[in-house]
DNA sequence: TTTGAATAGTTGTTTAACTAACTATATGCC
DNA sequence: GGCATATAGTTAGTTAAACAACTATTCAAA
């Protein structure tokens, strides 16, 4: 049963998930700054590759909540960078494997800690007991409406 | 002084706001199964205009987080479907006010629905206490971070 | 072994975001 | 009045998202 405390007023900002268009500006203005020339799409992307590198489009469409096509022309831009490189799997050959270059391996430490600067600057005031029941709140949206996509992330 | 908080492994969801992405794709799945031709992104700028009507291009962007050129051709998309209008203003020639049509007005009821229905299966069985803090959070990461931004809203 | 379904990935089309460069109108100062 | 500057909006170009339709490979069952 619903719990019906959402006030109409309230409806905006919530289905805008405004918060996290402004980090994400923040921290692509950050890479722009350092002369950068990666999106925050593609740098999602990478980030999942350096916490495994090898994955395959399947498993990034998963890891980065993105339907196929989208995560196909994000490997095709950062091919195109140099950044990744696909190699077609010899278990399956429908499988490309994307793996990391040196130049993608360079890029890490120096945009984590952009990251984690603009997450810094956003939570600053922020108590932390407050910032994990955020967390856990947004998950449960997450998980509440995507359950029946589990399998085929659109 | 920032109060380090956050770990690495925690980054990706807050920056890719996956919780909102995932009300907007439920809510624009409803409009598409009531045979409702709109995007979320048109709605949410007709969304402000059923607040009040008549808004300039420029207020729109301050309320929808978007800069002008991304209002302009909201506008037009919404223009070709007959949902607003440009009326030139008498005080100040540069301005357009954007006026709901009749059609527009219809729309109001059956799409607030949706969109109360969308938040209220989000938050099923989330308790209104956490989500206030979740609300208070978000707001204050927002304007953390968008300070700076707050006269050339882009 | 062949047929049919499922899976991995690609392509085409529309809508939208962001940047930069642009036009037109308004305002303020000399 | 004339000029610089600010404001409102548009246009052009690149990147990305969502959806539908497509190809190629794998796998399972008759």
């Amino acid at each position: 049963m619903p719990n019906n405390h959402f006030k109409k007023g309230e409806l905006y900002s919530f289905v805008t998930g405004k918060a996290s268009i402004a980090i994400a500006r923040r921290l692509q203005k950050k890479f722009n700054q350092a002369g950068l020339n990666i999106t925050i799409e593609q740098w999602s992307v990478l980030y999942q590759l350096w916490k495994q590198d090898g994955l395959s489009q399947q498993e990034l469409c998963r890891a980065t909540f993105r339907d196929k096509p989208s995560i196909t022309r994000l490997v095709d831009n950062l091919e195109k960078l140099q950044l990744v490189r696909r190699m077609a799997s010899s278990d399956d050959r429908r499988i490309n494997r994307i793996c990391l270059t040196k130049l993608a391996f360079k890029l890490q430490e120096q945009t984590m800690l952009m990251a984690e600067d603009t997450l810094n600057e956003a939570l600053e005031t922020v108590p932390a007991e407050q910032i994990e029941v955020c967390k856990s709140v947004l998950q449960i949206v997450y998980d509440n409406l995507n359950y029946e996509n589990k399998n085929k992330p659109r």
